[in-house]
DNA sequence: TGCGGCGGCGCC
DNA sequence: AAAGGGCGCCGCCGCA
């Protein structure tokens, strides 16, 4: 393995932009070029003043695997070592992301987060960001710093920088062939892109503006100039508690507890309440209280602030946003996250194709819109995503996959009495309501426990997503359904028991399997100091580093847990070790069933061509218009197909054909 | 001015 | 014997 890293200077803003745009952007030029051979230990620091060292060719040209920290960068840039300094091509294949490397090991996926987290000695120079500062970025006047000492400094960080990723690759497992296969298609599906709707963005982004300000006007009217902006969520709390007092009705509305510290929230859920509250006359105040609530309430329709990331985000000439799926960013559970242009996390509730068209059209004539704008803004995010000319979106999801991968994983009666019930094709969430006893008219009661508390969640899991459902319970009802469902759902139970019990059976007896229906755990000693490993069909495995069992205190009185490293706990900067977290039953039903369910997607998305992004059980696919009806066709065959390491797991998908993303 | 912490949003 | 948890981005705010 060839493990390399470049430092670079663009005009181009890195973040703001994406690592497309920055590579491709023609300021963009390499400082230095560090490489390591991990087979002879040659070690390399180039300079683009400086011929390639015919050794440092060789290298390349000869190494199995060449490996960046976040390879899709260094990819980018390597393709201006090849144009503008004669470097040999690498194969796309011969490519390796150590940080995947990281992320499929449970460890953070920063290069000096890892370093850390992992307790290696060899760390990154401090110096980088300065350095980074005053060599990479532009001066005021568009022009670079060029210093002889500050780029023998940049080498020296850079060099450190490889030295480091030689230390962390090995010290973590490599990515199994699969998953390097995996990490190669996401590189595609990533270089692919989806494309954007320019104008269409362009016209929400500049009706948000004008909806903001005119929001901002009459907060700083009704308050007096204390709020400025219905995001300044600290003074909108203040000004309410001084014109209120603090045992005012709406303010003990507002209260939340977070780790036993209270603390006054206004989000979307207290504003409803206190909206209502207000509505149905429960709480009688001034219409100046209401007003600021309501404002509140129409500023905060998330995520407009998106339109202005598509337009950065995305390419100036094709307008596609590249980049945007990161393999295995959920370490816990090996699933996909999104980062740039967050494409996982868009509003569900939005306009089909022809009403988004109708606004666009609106718009691009300056037309007024009607209603609450922010809403109609918030809901065009979705059809902002559009297929090029001549194509057209395929879109297929699983139906309700991790309600069927919790009861097959649990490899019990019960459990094949759940799977029995999507078999047939009855609605499961009548089937529970009615097995809990309560008719069929509770299919929302259903419906949410299903949703909610298959993963050990109690009352409190329960009503918060009864509220998302518009079902209101008292916390003494919600435990009841909380106990009806975990009677007639024994299996669950039992399941949550089964996998707590093997994985701490597993760190009693290192080496050993021990098994809870189809998951298995395996304590390895030696792999970063002691690693629990749950491993699953279709070569499935999840990691829970630094894992032991600890007398941890809680509130029943100190108890024995299996507490293990958790990478997205970011300790505070002056803290020497990285976090740790408990683990119990429900949380180890949770993890294998989401990480079981992105393995079966990861297996459609090798058999498929045209993906342009996933949300976790959805696919969409871009092809041509004319081919649209075979593709749909082969993508549900695909979708529906189990995987032979997965039988009698039943999948279902109805997959459609879209002129824009979203219905 | 930059950065980390925090509150908030929304999806699966 | 209790337990939702997996994500990422935006904007504000206080601090260095």
């Amino acid at each position: 393995m060839l493990i390399i890293d470049f430092e670079t200077r663009s005009q181009c803003d890195l973040k703001k932009k994406g690592s497309s745009n920055y590579c491709l952007d023609p300021s963009t030029d390499i400082l230095c070029m560090a490489a390591l051979c991990t087979d002879t230990e040659s070690k390399w620091l180039w300079y683009p003043d400086e011929e390639l060292p015919q050794a440092l060719r060789y290298a390349i040209e000869n190494a199995d695997l060449v490996c960046a920290h976040n390879a899709e960068f260094d990819m980018g840039i390597y393709q201006i070592a090849v144009t503008d300094y004669g470097f040999p091509q690498i194969p796309k294949q011969k490519w390796y992301c150590s940080s995947a490397q990281c992320r499929v090991n449970a460890i953070p996926a920063g290069l000096d987060d890892a370093a850390w987290a992992l307790g290696l000695k060899t760390r990154k120079y401090s110096k980088g960001a300065h350095l980074i500062k005053k060599l990479s970025m532009p001066r005021p006047d568009g022009t670079f710093l060029e210093d002889e000492e500050l780029l023998i400094d940049m080498g020296d960080y850079c060099m450190q920088d490889v030295i480091v990723t030689t230390a962390v690759v090995r010290a973590t497992r490599p990515m199994t062939q699969m998953e390097h296969q995996d990490w190669l298609k996401t590189v595609e599906v990533n270089q692919r892109g989806v494309l954007i709707d320019y104008d269409l963005a362009t016209s929400a982004l500049d009706y948000s503006d004008t909806e903001q300000s005119a929001i901002a006007i009459k907060l700083i009217d009704i308050t007096d100039g204390v709020v400025t902006r219905h995001s300044q969520s600290a003074r909108i709390r203040d000004w309410l508690v001084a014109r209120l007092g603090d045992d005012h009705a709406i303010i003990k509305l507002m209260e939340v507890y977070k780790e036993g510290v209270k603390k006054l929230s206004l989000d979307k859920n207290i504003r409803r309440n206190i909206l209502n509250m207000i509505e149905n006359s429960e709480i009688i105040v001034d219409d100046d209280v209401r007003d600021v609530v309501q404002l509140l309430d129409d500023g905060n329709k998330s995520s407009v602030a998106k339109f202005k990331r598509m337009l950065e985000m995305c390419d100036e000439e094709d307008h596609r946003v590249r980049g945007a799926f990161v393999f295995a960013g959920a370490s816990q559970t090996l699933r996909y996250t999104s980062r740039g242009l967050q494409l996982h996390n868009m509003r569900r509730d939005c306009w089909s194709a022809d009403e988004a068209e109708h606004i666009a059209h609106l718009m691009a004539q300056g037309e007024p819109l009607e209603g609450d704008v922010m809403e109609t803004l918030s809901k065009l995010l979705r059809p902002a995503i559009i297929p090029a000319q001549g194509n057209i979106f395929v879109v297929g999801d699983w139906s309700s996959i991790e309600a069927r991968v919790l009861p097959w994983l649990s490899d019990s009666d019960g459990g094949d009495a759940k799977l029995q019930i999507f078999k047939e094709g009855k609605d499961v969430y009548i089937e529970a309501a009615k097995a809990m006893g309560l008719g069929e008219s509770s299919r929302q009661i259903g419906k949410v426990a299903e949703l909610a508390l298959g993963y050990q969640g109690g009352v409190n899991a329960f009503n918060s997503m009864a509220r998302n459902y518009g079902l209101s319970m008292s916390d003494a009802e919600a435990q009841g359904v909380v106990d009806k469902w975990r009677s007639t759902n024994a299996w669950a139970v039992r399941f949550w028991a089964e996998l707590e019990q093997a994985a701490k059976d597993a760190i009693s007896f290192p080496t050993k399997k021990f098994h809870a229906g189809m998951v298995t755990y395996l304590f390895a000693p030696d792999m970063m100091e002691g690693t629990l490993l749950c491993l699953m069909e279709g070569d499935t495995i999840i990691q829970y580093p630094k894992a032991k069992l600890e007398m941890v205190a809680t509130k029943f009185g100190d108890r024995v847990q299996i507490t293990a490293l958790k990478a997205s706990l970011k300790p505070k900067a002056d803290a020497k070790q990285w976090l740790r977290t408990s683990i119990y039953g429900g949380l180890l039903a949770e993890n294998c069933t989401q990480a079981f369910a992105a393995a079966i997607l990861r297996n459609a998305l090798r058999q498929l061509d045209d993906v342009v992004a996933s949300v976790h059980d959805e696919i969409v696919l871009e092809v041509g218009y004319d081919e649209s009806p075979t593709v749909l066709k082969n993508l549900q065959q695909l979708m529906e197909e189990t995987p032979s390491w997965a039988e009698g797991l039943p999948l279902t998908a109805e997959p459609v054909i879209m002129r824009r993303y979203g219905k």
